[in-house]
Order: structure tokens, then C-alpha cells, then sequence
DNA sequence: TCAAATGGCGCC
DNA sequence: AAAGGGCGCCATTTGA
């Protein structure tokens, strides 16, 4: 379980808490060192078998540079590691928090140039963006330019700036506890473990399964480059209806050709086009939906993407602002329902499938404390009791008013409903508009750990500020405008979507934690607000209660002090379509 | 001709 | 039913 308010566990025989790891060519080097950061011993370079041992004998906090780009090679080596600290992922929280968004995040790197090391370019410009994801587990990297004293400076610097980063700016109301911080940040780093972990062991997959739906859905496959015989068929029905040739692929050409038959279009997106009246249409919308399939996830995705049973994804954790993860390749976190049961539990093992319950709606209630609403926490369907105070019992209404609430929905109905909830639940909604108003005025919004939004761009300001000016004409100020609201829409939508990114962080943790006891039991896949397990089967309602006890330990520790229940429904199955 | 932008849609 | 937040990925289109 990860301490709040604390950055190392009990000590180890020797004394030692952390150990500093590079990697180097061949093997590692290891720097064994006190809570303080004094060493113990020698550097040493080590093989994966001596690292495994050093985990046996101290259990210490492996503190490198970047988990995503050490830790594959040695799992591929067969090491496990237990805790670690990510200096980059720390960074990168740490910088937001003190205005330096945008700096390097390459911690150690940085320090390395400091004390006279070469640090190489790419390494040094390590935006986001630019971050090496290496996850061959064959590939052995070396750490250019980072040697173990840069590492353990850059831990020692980030542990220092951990209470002024907490306490935020003048001006900017980012304020957190710094226990929140660290306990993000010990989330953070164990997520990056369980993301090289789960993108090694895979999400178990039945080819024969998946090509099967294929089949069914878009008749034999194809030689490449020719459609499917089913999409085949819908495209010459579409010919047809028209009277001319026409490309569903492109929006252009549909678009244009729904303009000869006398329809003007915004955009060729479905729910538009399901509105015309025309016989081409319902040609056109199985043909977009076999399109998707076929591209996103068919064949192609299958042989790329899939080997020896398992879906291995390149995971992101907190590759998004708001701390959500990401993916690269592969489209993990987009898996359509309709292709789930070709994810299948091997003989003699099942598939914990958990998700939270309304988790968005429920981290609001935590975060703005309105206590209304808080009472209302306590069912199990947060909409139904919403529905009874302010909607005449109608929980879609309640639904969309809530959503609309958290997305900043202005227009339409749920722009009518949000306004029914905010009468009735002021707090929770001056929570939200508080945030949105920040975000207009191109200030900064934290999440409940203390995740911060990262600042507006060079043009957004000069958008906004010449729009605002005297001389501006009424089309330059409408887009000023606009360019602010939109941007109130995410520092709105970021307080909500990133303090559950932080819940589910450290939910996926604890687990973690806890599934170290189940052999055999591995995390298989996680996607915002919902996980998955592959254990032996007698073990899965055991696995199961872990999966709810780690939930209300998340709970306990990111919302100390509210009201808000934020329930998991794990299932125990041998197919994740069972899941339902 | 090739890279970047756009349109569309899957997931939460 | 429509369209507010966050993504990634594909095919097509655009523009240098």
C-alpha cells in the first residue's frame, strides 16, 4: 500500500531504503543509499540476477531516470521490482506546479549537465512528446549522459521541492497538501511500473475469435487494398441510390454527392447524416460502421498487434494532461465493444473485469463537498436520487444535466438542465464554474493530488487580449471570446476528469500491491475508470474483494475528507464481453 | 511528392 | 437526440 506523507518505506537489513539504478551497457549500475540519500557501499554494476536479490535483501525504492525506458529490459530479464521513484514523471508534476511547464523533464539529465556531464539532445529536450518509448523488452538502452550521483541528486532536489510545489503560486489557488503530492507522485511512479508490466504480460486474445466476428461482419478478408465483400456490396448500394458513382471513404465526395440529391450537410458525421431522408442512407451508415471496424480493428490490427494470444498495448500512464493514460499504437484505450469476446481467459483462469460506478459524478461531489449532493452519494445510482430532488424523478434528465455540468454544456437542453442543478446544488456547480472561470482567465486548475493544468499557449493569450482590446473588431472579439471559453470548457472539465485520473491511479496501485499475494494473478489492462485481471480461477473472488478493498483504500487517502463513495463492480468471468 | 491537417469515430 | 471534456488512429485532403 502506498504511505501518504511518507516517500520511503521501513528500512532494509542494511539500513538501505533506495537504490539508484542506471542503465548501462551490458547490465546496471546500483548505488544502495539511506533515506537521506547518504550511499551505503559501492556503486556497483550489477546483472539482472544481482538486482533481484538486492530486491529480496533491502525491498528498496528504485529510484532511475524514466520507468518506461528501465524497467522492460528487466522484465525481460526476469526481475520484478516492487516501488519505485520516476524522476521523469516527478518532474514533470513538480514543474507544472512551479511554473515551469515546459521545461525538460529529463531531472537527472538536467542535473548531469549541471555537474559537467554531456547530456545528448534528444535527452535534454524531453518534452512530452519527446519522450523514447522503448517498449521492445529486448532493448537495452543506456542512460546517455546520467550516471547514478546525477540520479540521486535529481531525487534528493525533487524531495526538496515538494512543500513549495504543494503550496502552488501567488495568485493562483493551486494549493494542495503536500502529502497529496507525494502520494501522486508514489501513484504515478507505481503506475508506471504496472504499465511496463501489463504491456510485457498482455491482455489475453483469441485470434480465431476475433477473426471469426470479422467474418461474420465484413465476409472473407480481403487481398490488401480491396475492400470487403459485405462493405463491397453496401458501396454499390450507395452507387445505386445516388444514380452516380460515389466514394463513401471520403467525406468530400459524400458530402457532395448528398448535395446533388438536394441535401446540404455540415459534415458527413452519422448522427447527421441519419437525420436525411434518402434512400442511400442506411447503405451509408452500415457502411461507415463496417469502415471503422475494418480499419480500426480488423485484420490488420489483428496481425500487427497480436502474437502468441496476447494484445500487448505501449501504454502511456499519465500521457494526458489531465494524468489519463495514453497509448501508442494498437488504439488499447478505443477497444469498441463489438470485438470484446475475442478477449478470453486462459484454461483454468478467469478475468476480473471492475469499473467505478459514475465515477465523474462522485469525484464532483468530492472535490466541490457540497453537502446536498454528498447526501446523495450514499446510492448506489447517484442519477436516480438526483432525479427525485431536482429532475421529477427523470434520471436521463438528471444524467445529462450532471454531464453537462462537468463538459460545460451551455446550449440545449442540458444547457436548461444544468441550470435546474444549479439551483438546487450551488456549491457543486461554483466548484466547477469557479474552474471554468479560471481557465477563461488563463489562470491554472489543480487536480484534488495536485495535478495542474498546464498554462495556455503564446497565441491563446494574444487571442484572448486583442479580442479584449479597444480596437477590436466584433468578429476579433467574438473569437476571443470563444478561444476563452473554450478553454474554460477544459480547466472545467480538467478538475473532474483529473482528480478521477488520480483516484484510478492510485486504485490501480493499491491493487497492485495487494496482487502480489495472488500468484499467477496479473493486471492485464486498464483504461480510466475500469481494470482487468487474468488469475487462476479459484482465486477470482479473492481477487475480486481486493479490487473493492483497493478502491476504498483509493478513497480514503485522495478524498480524506468527503462524503463521496466512489463503489467498483468487479466481475468474475471468462470473457471480457461477458462483462457487462 | 510528401508531410501536416482534417474529418470521422471508437473509447472513457 | 444532440455535442459540451479528454484521447488515438485511420483514410482522405490540403498545402508547401
Amino acid at each position: 500500500m502506498i504511505a501518504a506523507g511518507s516517500t520511503v518505506g521501513a528500512p532494509g537489513k542494511n539500513g538501505a531504503v533506495l537504490a539508484a539504478l542506471t542503465t548501462d551497457r551490458p547490465g546496471w549500475s546500483v548505488q544502495l543509499l539511506a533515506d537521506d540519500g547518504t550511499a551505503i557501499g559501492e556503486q556497483e554494476r550489477v546483472d539482472a540476477e544481482r538486482i533481484a536479490a538486492l530486491e529480496t535483501e533491502h525491498h528498496p525504492r528504485w529510484i532511475w531516470n524514466d520507468t518506461l525506458t528501465t524497467y522492460p529490459a528487466l522484465l525481460a530479464a526476469g526481475v520484478r521490482l516492487d516501488r519505485c521513484h520516476d524522476i521523469v514523471m516527478t518532474e514533470r508534476i513538480l514543474l507544472a506546479r512551479e511554473g515551469r511547464f515546459g521545461e525538460p523533464a529529463a531531472a537527472a539529465a538536467v542535473e548531469a549537465r549541471r555537474l559537467g556531464h554531456p547530456v545528448p539532445e534528444d535527452l535534454a529536450e524531453d518534452l512530452p512528446s519527446a519522450v523514447p518509448v522503448l517498449f521492445d523488452t529486448h532493448t537495452h538502452t543506456p542512460d546517455p549522459g546520467v550516471d547514478l550521483p546525477a540520479l540521486v541528486n535529481a531525487y534528493l532536489d525533487q524531495l526538496s521541492r515538494v512543500a513549495t510545489a504543494a503550496a502552488g503560486r501567488p495568485g493562483e489557488d493551486i494549493a494542495v497538501d503536500p502529502g497529496a503530492l507525494r502520494l501522486l507522485i508514489a501513484a504515478d511512479s507505481a503506475c508506471a511500473l504496472v504499465a511496463a508490466e501489463m504491456g510485457r504480460f498482455g491482455m489475453p486474445w483469441q485470434p480465431d475469435v476475433h477473426d471469426r466476428i470479422l467474418t461474420e461482419k465484413l465476409g472473407a478478408r480481403p487481398a490488401p487494398g480491396e475492400r470487403p465483400p459485405k462493405m463491397a456490396v453496401l458501396a454499390a448500394q450507395i452507387n445505386d441510390a445516388f444514380g452516380f458513382p460515389v466514394n463513401p471513404d471520403s467525406a468530400v465526395d459524400l458530402r457532395g454527392a448528398f448535395r446533388r440529391a438536394g441535401f446540404e450537410l455540415e459534415t458527413t458525421r452519422s448522427w447527421v447524416i441519419k437525420e436525411v431522408d434518402h434512400p442511400a442512407v442506411p447503405a451509408v451508415l452500415a457502411y461507415k460502421e463496417l469502415s471503422r471496424l475494418h480499419s480500426a480493428n480488423g485484420w490488420n490490427w489483428l496481425t500487427e498487434w497480436v502474437r502468441d494470444g496476447r494484445f500487448r498495448a505501449d501504454y502511456v500512464p499519465a500521457g494526458v494532461v489531465t494524468g489519463r493514460w495514453a497509448t501508442k499504437g494498437g488504439g488499447a484505450l478505443q477497444i469498441p465493444k463489438v470485438v470484446r469476446s475475442a478477449v478470453v481467459a486462459e484454461p483454468g483462469f478467469c478475468l476480473v473485469v471492475a469499473d467505478a460506478a459514475q465515477l465523474e459524478p462522485r469525484v464532483l461531489v468530492a472535490v466541490s463537498g457540497d453537502e446536498k449532493l454528498a447526501a446523495l452519494a450514499g446510492d448506489d445510482d447517484l442519477y436516480v436520487g438526483l432525479a427525485e430532488i431536482g429532475f421529477s424523478g427523470d434520471r436521463s434528465k438528471a444524467k445529462l444535466a450532471m454531464l453537462g455540468a462537468m463538459y460545460g454544456q451551455t446550449s440545449g437542453e442540458a444547457g436548461r438542465l444544468v441550470a435546474t442543478l444549479r439551483a438546487s446544488f450551488p456549491a457543486a456547480m461554483a466548484c466547477v464554474e469557479t474552474a471554468a472561470r479560471r481557465g477563461e482567465q488563463g489562470r491554472l486548475v489543480t487536480t484534488v493530488l495536485g495535478r495542474t493544468s498546464n498554462p495556455p499557449s503564446a497565441a491563446w493569450t494574444e487571442i484572448v487580449d486583442t479580442g479584449a482590446g479597444p480596437e477590436a473588431s466584433a468578429a476579433v472579439e467574438r473569437r476571443g471570446r470563444q478561444v476563452a471559453r473554450d478553454r474554460g470548457r477544459f480547466t472545467r472539465n480538467f478538475i473532474i476528469q483529473g482528480s478521477a485520473a488520480d483516484w484510478a491511479a492510485v486504485w490501480l496501485s493499491t491493487l497492485r500491491q495487494s496482487l502480489r499475494q495472488v500468484p499467477g494473478a496479473e493486471l492485464v489492462f486498464f483504461q480510466h475508470d475500469e481494470l482487468m485481471v487474468h488469475c487462476p480461477a479459484e482465486q477470482g473472488e479473492q481477487v475480486a474483494r481486493m479490487v473493492t478493498e483497493a478502491a476504498d483504500t483509493a478513497r480514503r487517502l485522495v478524498f480524506p475528507h468527503g462524503r463521496a463513495r466512489t463503489p467498483v463492480r468487479p466481475l468474475v468471468v471468462k470473457c471480457y464481453a461477458d462483462a457487462k
